[in-house]
DNA sequence: TAGAAAACGTA
DNA sequence: GTACGTTTTCTAG
């Protein structure tokens, strides 16, 4: 019989033997799964239906190679076994089996049996050390063995012909996974373990010796017995004693984690040959359960009428199986449902569509309220390895830092809190200050973990790349772990999730998602600390009330992300929130770090300047007016050159007030008054000296003496970025006064600072995406495009164009990018709305795709209430639709413009992600420090200046590669200099 | 004293 | 006509 044969039953070299771990498996996607439960009488099936899915997957042979021969699921039998014998506090710790999963143990047997599978269980021996014997009575014939489990303590069984595989996370872990968790080869595992214990199964090792010291001590002696036996020669003091101390210890500790290989089997290995499953049974079975979808499947695949087979009648709704079951009671036994072992992490529901998945996890998010009594707040070190045990073991955790402020590159850090799932969150305390308010006897407050240790605990973990930290808006957060000297990956934030699924639709704070989607109000900031005068800073907050807040923020972040993240793949938007939010955070992250250096002295020099011109102006003001005034009080200002000086054509503004903007006064100006342009030369001073040169000094960091603004990725609805504390994307160049502001922007010693920006890109992204040749050949051939379409417009000749005509033209691209009106136009040119209504004609017959574009991209957005750019962002107007005629008019131009700032948005934040990574590439030292929208600035050392243009220009040039072949070519103009002004 | 409005800096 | 953030003044409480 050929050895790949199903049927056959003995096994041989080439049969592939795949064992389930099945009580880790339950555990894991009963944390996994949102709480399904069967619709007709809510009996619930969560881990249920993702071990059907996966067994389907598994016979099937879908995505999983090569197809099993011999396939077992394995369950611990009983909790007595020879390891409780030899040391009787082993997994003494075991938390208590949660209502709704007890009774799904026996279903899953129950779905074993239908599958035709084998279904195993030994009294006195753990479901791990029978996995162990198959394995090695397998690899005896020379089988492959695939033990599906990520279970640690199975780890020790990788070899050439054994590997695991992780269900949750679908993919395989072989040696070089092993690796990576504890730092030694699989046949080390056990020793590792022996030394470094296990607070999940309470196997206690050698206190102080965690993995990566094992692992080290392993490396230098070989294995434990020489390393006991040579304890002596240790160096570290306390090191040296716990380990001769404790040398019996690790031996007990090493008995506890060998998993036993020579198990008399009561079922042998080639009993447990796969055969195809009875259809009938399993869809009896599988309708049973009210598993539709799976049903379907199975009735196809065997060619099965599905709706001619009667579920399981003791299992369906009502059945009497089903009712033992719902009584707590295992069917079998009639006795109290079987507990089995509880140690496991994530994910069964891969064999759900998208769809399926999200809306199952939407329906379910109210299920389990939030309960803060079930929070805990943890003080002492060995807790805290606990739970850091527990999230490396599900391979999840949200995360959540309490701060002494809002500035991450200020704020130290009070506290941290972790939520592993849903109610299952802690904080943890570390900075807290109480007592008396006296200058000198402010103390930190017993019972919390000295942060240092506390950080060193964390380390591995938030660096752990087999754990995923989830936050909400996890740059605050990733900053200030990042001066504790933590690199957090990998990480998703569901503030950034949000963003992409709903930008422009609704908020993305915690707050408002937490209403929306779990349909629970956190605690509020204030009610902890208070507000107005009185608040206090959160390091004087009550623990018991902080400790209920933190951790309520990180177990609200754990279940958003359970919502959210399913959406990004039901609906399609997995590859932006990977390819232009995500790598965001830490890019952003380091810039915001870095800073920009500023001169204080000019700044300090052009406030005196400003101040003495904005006297002078004042006096002439005063003199003008005949009385004295405040020139900053737009009120002021208009009674008095309208009612005083009785100067016609004053407008309104929309709450009645006299309009005195600067279009007004400037067109006063024009018409003769001197007024008018003294108080705009006033306004600009004072813009200048308030919003930049006073204000800016005092953004500067004490201890780097840089600026660093903060980056908001969620802030806008077409993908750009913002910039604030201070905003660094709004510095003046339009004006020599304001050009002095920008000089003020330095490179620091032997470095210059380079600008690279996108030339045009809106309006190239308008010649591509409305797809007009001759604005696209324009580019290609590097013309002027104002001047070109002014040309086309007015049949101009290019050559000795008036200054006038380029301008009207220029403001018309302009205005098409903004979603042109008459009125806006007729606004910007200072002419007739007639006139403007016609240039606009004119464009649109002279271009008419892209009359048809903005057609296009208003009924899109009308329909669908969304626009999308090239790479598939969407923003949303949910008042497209809106009756008042003036609301809809301007969702339509914003909706125009959004794809096309969105697209350049999108193209820019694509270079960002990659920019990094080039530059150490091409082995240079350059650092991104600003992002202005189409513009980045570096600081580069002088000697690398001209090796980084190029790089620079061509990781911008090329940011839509590959997603996106564009047909107009990106330009960009890049230069270096000593200030930002000239290198501009 | 908190928040809206007006003004204005940028792309 | 699009997208932002900051400062000052004004107003309602």
């Amino acid at each position: 019989m050929p050895a790949n044969d199903p049927h056959h039953d003995t096994v041989d070299a080439g049969d592939h033997v795949v064992l389930i771990d099945g009580s880790a498996y339950i555990f894991r996607a009963y944390h996994a799964l949102p709480p399904l439960t069967r619709s007709s009488d809510k009996l619930p099936v969560g881990a249920v239906a993702g071990f059907c899915n996966m067994l389907w997957k598994l016979v099937r042979a879908q995505g999983f190679e090569p197809k099993p021969t011999h396939l077992a699921v394995v369950f611990d039998k009983s909790e007595q076994t020879f390891r409780k014998d030899i040391y009787p506090l082993y997994k003494a710790q075991r938390p208590e089996l949660p209502e709704d999963l007890r009774p799904q143990f026996p279903l899953i047997r129950e779905a074993t049996r239908a599958f035709d599978l084998a279904c195993v269980e030994q009294a006195g021996f753990e479901a791990d050390d029978l996995i162990a014997t198959y394995a090695e009575q397998a690899k005896a014939k020379g089988a492959r063995v695939t033990v599906i489990s990520s279970d640690k303590d199975l780890m020790q069984l990788v070899d050439d012909l054994v590997r695991m595989y992780d269900p949750m996370k679908d993919r395989a872990i072989g040696a070089e996974e092993v690796f990576e968790k504890f730092g030694v080869a699989p046949e080390k595992v056990v020793d590792v373990q022996s030394l470094a214990g296990d607070s999940v199964d309470n196997v206690p090792g050698v206190p102080g010796i965690g993995i990566k010291t094992a692992a080290q001590l392993l490396a230098e002696y070989g294995n434990l017995d020489t390393l006991l036996a040579r304890a002596e020669e240790i160096k570290q003091t306390k090191r040296r004693e716990n380990l001769i101390e404790f040398a019996d210890q690790a031996r007990l500790s090493r008995q506890l984690v060998t998993l036993k290989r020579d198990v008399p089997l009561d079922v042998p290995l080639d009993d447990i040959a796969v055969v195809e499953p009875e259809g009938k049974r399993l869809v009896a079975f599988l309708k049973a359960m009210e598993f539709t979808t799976l049903t379907r499947r199975v009735g196809e695949a065997y060619e099965i009428d599905i709706a001619a087979v009667e579920p399981d009648p003791g299992l369906k709704a009502g059945g009497e199986e089903t009712a033992l079951l719902t009584a707590g009671l295992d069917p079998e036994t009639r006795q109290p449902a079987a507990p089995g072992d509880v140690d496991s992490t994530p994910d069964g529901e891969a064999a759900l569509t998208p769809q399926a998945l999200s809306a199952a996890r939407i329906a379910h998010a109210t299920a389990t309220p939030v309960d803060r009594s079930r929070y805990e707040t943890v003080t002492t070190p060995a807790r805290l390895r606990e739970w850091i045990a527990r999230a490396i073991d599900l391979g999840i955790v949200a995360v959540d830092t309490e701060t002494t402020g809002l500035d991450p590159m200020q704020a130290e850090i009070v506290g941290f809190s972790l939520a592993t799932a849903p109610n299952e969150a802690c904080y943890v305390p570390l900075a807290h200050k109480g007592g008396d308010e006296g200058l000198f006897s402010e103390g930190l407050l017993p019972d919390q973990i000295p942060l240092n240790e506390a950080v060193a605990a964390l380390k591995p973990l938030l660096e752990d790349a087999s754990v995923l930290k989830i936050g909400q808006n996890l740059k605050y957060d990733w900053l200030v772990f990042r001066r504790l000297g933590i690199e957090v990956a990998p990480y998703d934030d569901t503030m950034l999730i949000s963003y992409v699924l709903d930008a422009g639709a609704s908020p993305h704070g915690m707050d408002p998602l937490s209403m929306r989607w779990l349909g629970h109000t956190p605690i509020k900031y204030e009610e902890v600390c208070g507000k107005g005068k009185g608040q206090i800073c959160f390091d004087r907050a009550a623990i018991d009330k902080a400790s209920e807040y933190a951790a309520e923020d990180a177990d609200v972040t754990l279940r958003l992300w359970q919502v959210l993240k399913p959406r990004l793949a039901a609906e399609g938007k997995t590859n932006v929130y990977e390819t232009l939010e995500r790598p965001l955070v830490a890019v952003l992250a380091r810039m915001e770090a870095r800073g920009i250096m500023i001169d204080r002295q000019m700044l300090s020099r052009l406030s005196g300047e400003f101040a003495q011109g904005m006297g002078r102006l004042e006096a002439e003001i005063s003199e003008m007016a005949g009385e004295t005034f405040n020139p900053g009080s737009p009120k002021q200002l208009g009674d008095i050159l309208f009612g005083k000086m009785q100067i016609p054509g004053g407008r309104k503004t929309p709450t009645g007030a006299w309009s005195t903007g600067a279009d007004v006064l400037e067109e006063l100006a024009e018409q003769g008054h001197a007024l008018p342009r003294r108080i705009l030369d006033w306004r600009q001073l004072q813009k200048l000296k308030s919003t930049y040169a006073d204000a800016l000094p005092t953004y500067v960091h004490p201890e780097t003496g840089r600026v660093h603004t903060s980056f908001a990725l969620a802030a806008t609805t077409t993908g750009r970025l913002s910039s604030s504390e201070p905003n660094l994307q709004n510095i003046p160049v339009r004006t020599e006064e304001g050009r002095r502001i920008r000089k003020a922007f330095i490179a620091a010693r032997g470095h210059k600072l380079i600008s690279a920006d996108y030339s045009q890109i809106e309006l190239r992204l308008l010649a591509e995406i409305a797809d007009t040749p001759s604005l696209r050949q324009a580019f290609q051939d590097g013309l002027d495009i104002h001047a070109m379409t002014a040309s086309e417009m007015f049949g101009v000749p290019i050559e000795g164009m008036p200054g006038e005509v380029r301008r009207r033209a220029k403001a018309i691209n302009f205005g098409i990018i903004y979603g042109i009106s008459a009125f806006g136009l007729a606004n910007q040119l200072s002419i007739p709305r007639e006139e403007a209504g016609a240039y606009i004609k004119r464009y649109f017959e002279r271009f008419p795709g892209i009359r048809a574009y903005m057609d296009e991209t208003r009924n899109f957005a009308r329909e669908h209430g969304y626009v999308e750019t090239l790479f598939g962002r969407r923003c949303h107007y949910p008042d497209i639709n809106a009756k008042n005629p003036s609301i809809r008019a301007f969702n339509e131009r914003a909706a125009i413009n959004a794809r096309l700032q969105g697209s350049a948005a999108d193209i820019i934040r694509r270079a960002m992600a990659r920019m990094d990574g080039a530059l150490e590439k091409a082995r240079l030292s350059a650092r991104m420090l600003l992002q202005v929208h189409d513009e980045l600035i570096f600081e580069v050392p002088d000697e690398e200046v001209a090796a980084t243009i190029p790089v620079v220009r061509e990781v911008m040039e090329l940011a839509p590669f590959p997603a996106v072949a564009l047909k107009v070519p990106l330009k960009v103009d890049a230069r270096a200099a000593e200030n930002w002004d000239e290198a501009h």
